[in-house]
DNA sequence: CATGGGCCTTGATCTGGCTCAAATCGCAAT
DNA sequence: ATTGCGATTTGAGCCAGATCAAGGCCCATG
């Protein structure tokens, strides 16, 4: 398809993992999917098929609890994987995907693996570190949720923005405001407090536009911030 | 090297999912730790060298944040592993480890294999299955925290306890209160309050006895909380 | 142009869980 | 028995975040 996938190779974490070779078998038996904001690419419990890669646009990956509720558990953008190790071995997925802004998305077959010698192993590797990562943003998640505040767990996030633009003090939210109050574990109403609350440390916020005048401060803001 | 150790191999996840001989091979080469509670197995950051399995007792995993406060992350007991990707691919402890009661800990090298064919094959497989499992009580705790409520999440854990000892209606906390209320996400003072409330649903706790009259009840209640 | 429905913000009020503080209990050591 | 310490409970007051309700903004649709 379009020359975006040649790229992708190197910006996505596990298929830059893998050799050349290997690279360019899955990714030429490739199938692409295209979804509209809103539209749902996986629920939880059904098999798993694939492994998925974002190639445009944001994906959250949510959970729903019997009454009801849902809990954003993670939002992922151009490059990130999910699904890999249920796509490997042979399982059902253990959470719902939906996008929420328009995208596409990579799905790769990884039953029928190309032929070299140890293309599995060299999978499995690529799989289990994309696995552990998924445990170390989970891991991460489980402390902030335990002991920091909302504006707290906000400021963080910003900072990630930041860092994703490499520095950059002006940066865009990826995705609507209600989605990042899911991903925070607040609710809307919520997180406007949160970024009103920032605002005294040189956050500004328009729209989906955050102007970040002094991102050290800030960091130094939420690393003095501690509730729980 | 009792005879515990036999039944490990069918009582611990990940070790039966091994072949017979993939299975003998690690755990004749296995070396042993014995810990008091309180003392600590591993520290986040380290090498983690070898897979860790519970042979006795319990663990828990933990974060520390900047500022000194730790969130637990989770408590394993008999036969369940951890930093099994790290210790198959090289890499660090992504959390402390910690005994909370006196407790005998499996060390498995995972670096020099048994010769079988494919039996590093296998044992990625088994890592992978661990993974996932570590994921999913991941994602089910992010979605507690997110949208349950403490008194909720504890009267989960009690089923959770229940469950294990086949229905009995009469469980025993596996460690003390401050881990319990850590592993919650809650300050002891916060549990003791959650213990009381449970007393309305047929929940009777004396020092680490607890009594669940009617664990259906207590299900049917969790089922209709829902805070957040 | 008017209408209506999301999305976002703001205000008022309520409540779960935290903080600070004190009292009790159990256990180990003197 | 006595002392002392850690673990647990209980009480009083506080604060973050939820809820309920209203109002403004943007944009698609008729």
């Amino acid at each position: 398809m379009a020359h975006h996938d040649k790229n992708l190779g190197f910006e996505s974490t596990l298929l830059s993992a893998l050799s050349p070779q290997v690279r360019n078998c899955l990714m030429g038996r490739a199938r692409y999917r295209t979804l509209a904001g809103g539209e749902t690419l996986s629920l939880q419990g059904e098999p798993a098929e694939t492994l998925k890669i974002v190639v445009e646009g944001w994906v959250k990956l949510y959970k729903v609890s019997d009454d009801g509720h849902e809990a954003v558990l993670s939002t992922l953008g151009r490059g990130e994987s999910f699904d890999e190790v249920p796509a490997m071995m042979g399982g059902a997925c253990t959470h719902g995907a939906e996008a929420v802004s328009n995208c596409k998305i990579m799905l790769l077959d990884l039953s029928d693996i190309c032929a070299g010698t140890n293309a599995r192993a060299e999978l499995s590797m690529a799989v289990m570190s994309a696995a552990q990562g998924h445990l170390d943003r989970f891991s991460t998640q489980i402390e902030s949720l335990k002991i920091k505040t909302a504006a707290c767990r906000l400021g963080e996030y910003l900072l990630g923005l930041v860092e994703q633009n490499n520095g950059a003090n002006h940066v865009a939210l990826p995705f609507g405001k209600v989605v990042l109050a899911g991903l925070l574990g607040i609710k809307p109403e919520s997180l406007s407090r949160a970024f009103s609350r920032l605002k005294a440390v040189g956050v500004q916020s328009a729209m989906r536009e955050v102007r970040i005048e002094d991102p050290h401060a800030l960091r130094t803001w939420t690393e003095s911030q501690t509730a729980g």
